[in-house]
DNA sequence: AAATATATACGAAAGCATTCGTAGTTGCAA
DNA sequence: TTGCAACTACGAATGCTTTCGTATATATTT
């Protein structure tokens, strides 16, 4: 599964949210959230370059086409960290992490669950 | 400061592992990294750019120019986390940071020194 | 039924980063 | 001093993503 480029991230960040949605409800959405205003063209074509490349599937029954992600949120989100620790952090995920932590604004209750997990992955350090 | 673009970045990271250098030293040190080898003028073309954005300094006073880093180490990982994090994780730290611990082969080393800076944190909270 | 709104399709322009060719200069070695 | 090696400068080509204009079709409203 090829990697979406950072235009066809935000479309896939809605589809994720919605499920399945058409141009429209995406193309509104971009710019609900959005500062600089994304013509519905320009949604279009993205989104059908993304079914060319089989980031999104679609449904072409009505004449509104429906749209889904193909590509799964965690995963993509794993392959796109992959490469941004490779190329700032020098592929360590421990300094990005501390980088991360360093400036979060985390809430107690968040840097609580970090904390679980890290104490689950001792855990399973231990069992090894 | 602006933010360097992927290559410009890979460019840094030699600069400020090796303090100030040619044009020659820091294509040399990419192409022993990279797998395809990056043509000389290439580098030497980004690094002027480079310069003209301020991301660097040169020093012109012998034949081969010497450059040295402008853009702070931390800051410039700030600045890229920051946008990362935006894109990819709707602008969630602690998202990317459960994600990134989730499948990293941290050691048992690294995973104390987080947990550390967790302590750390929790401490700051505490006396706010 | 005519006018209007809303879809898709798609070529092409625009924008940006990267890559390279080439010209011209400077140092050094034969 | 002649020639070769290494350097800078810079225009231009390439490649990729994004943006948009326009043609065309289909629904909806008046």
């Amino acid at each position: 599964m090829q990697q979406p480029t950072e235009g066809e991230l935000a479309i896939l960040s809605v589809l994720w949210r919605l499920g399945g949605a058409t141009v429209r409800e995406v193309n509104d959405r971009l710019n609900d959230d959005s500062d600089k205003p994304i013509g519905y063209t320009t949604t279009l074509k993205l989104m059908q370059l993304m079914a060319d490349k089989g980031l999104v599937s679609r449904d072409t029954s009505s004449r509104s086409h429906v749209y889904t992600a193909i590509a799964g949120r965690e995963r993509t989100q794993q392959g796109l960290l992959r490469r941004f620790v490779d190329a700032t952090f020098g592929g360590s995920r421990t300094q990005l992490v501390l980088r991360a932590l360093g400036e979060s604004n985390a809430t107690p209750d968040e840097l609580a669950e970090i904390k679980r997990l890290i104490e689950e992955l001792e855990k399973e350090e231990n069992h090894a």
